[in-house]
DNA sequence: TATTGTTATACTCTATAACTATA
DNA sequence: TATAGTTATAGAGTATAACAATA
């Protein structure tokens, strides 16, 4: 069997020998959406093959690092720091409850130290910590997270590292 | 009630008064891969938005787009074009086609004009075609991306757009 | 045996709306 | 009335495996 390269198709001649030809693009070639999307999908591969070696998802390395970086929050905040609905976090939290990663209060009554007044107890929300397994399990994704990023800085070049986290950081709070 | 940006928290002080608190990203800000990630989902919303106004969506362009660009491509050659599997795209297709924007044809044996040899005919395959319908799609749909595009330069500014897209496409490229 | 495209099926991630329990 | 979180449900997009037709 003849090959082609991944994005190839082969035509036949008139003799039935086989040509191989390039897929055209068309103007997605020169778009920055296009581009931006196949460079995030790419990379986002790259880094879930190496995330899931040790049994998380990128999703949750997100959540799990906005936990641990942002003590007792809730899962509405949570929701809302990673532009999600609050219904689309509950299996999420759900499953590193479940598995011991992250720890889950209700906001409880009680005094404060050093003034006796009652505190607030807003029992509807829940506080959100990560556990020490959850801090382990932190550890090794950063150390994942970290070798992932030598591989884009070393594609990047350390010229144009700076500029380029820039303009991402532009992007995504400028558009629309 | 009080407004908080939108990825803020609101923490009670000891008197109950509203303290307005960024969230924290930690090792998040700095990494290539988590903003190419937030600035990937910002713009693709944004373009999202755009065409769903025209009743497309960016999947559909960038499917319509390969076929114009290619025609007669057959399926698993587009499967493999956007780097999807080809059971994927069946139903894509299949909608495409139902809408009267592709037209979808079996390889028919006949007769070269040229020579008399009999042409061959892969009975298996399909040749994909946009119709005149889709070409009218496809245009309107290119000048919402070309919109789309001049928002995203404005915000990247034309000294850096192109070696940005370099960037981009070295990613896609290189990435593992 | 290998390939093209379909089908059956399932999984992930996401959202909306209705609900409960609080506030 | 309003808010925090859950549940029910649905949709988009994807994949794997088995399959029929054809090569």
């Amino acid at each position: 069997m003849r090959k082609t390269n991944a994005s190839g198709r082969v035509r036949r001649g008139k003799n039935g020998e086989a040509i191989a030809e390039a897929i055209r693009f068309g103007p997605l070639e020169y778009w920055v959406g296009f581009n931006l999307r196949m460079a995030q999908e790419h990379a986002f591969q790259a880094f879930s093959r190496r995330s899931q070696e040790i049994g998380e998802s990128p999703g949750r390395f997100a959540t799990l690092t906005l936990i641990a970086r942002n003590p007792g929050i809730s899962q509405t905040e949570l929701s809302h720091a990673n532009g999600r609905d609050k219904s689309s976090l509950t299996p999420v939290v759900e499953d590193l409850v479940r598995r011991g990663l992250v720890e889950r209060k209700r906001m409880r009554a009680g005094r404060g130290l050093v003034e006796r007044k009652r505190m607030r107890a807003d029992r509807r929300t829940y506080r959100l910590n990560v556990t020490a397994a959850g801090k382990q399990a932190l550890t090794m994704l950063t150390r994942c997270a970290r070798q992932h990023e030598r591989v884009l800085d070393r594609i990047i070049g350390q010229r144009d590292r700076k500029r380029f986290l820039q303009i991402l950081k532009k992007i995504a709070a400028e558009v629309e």
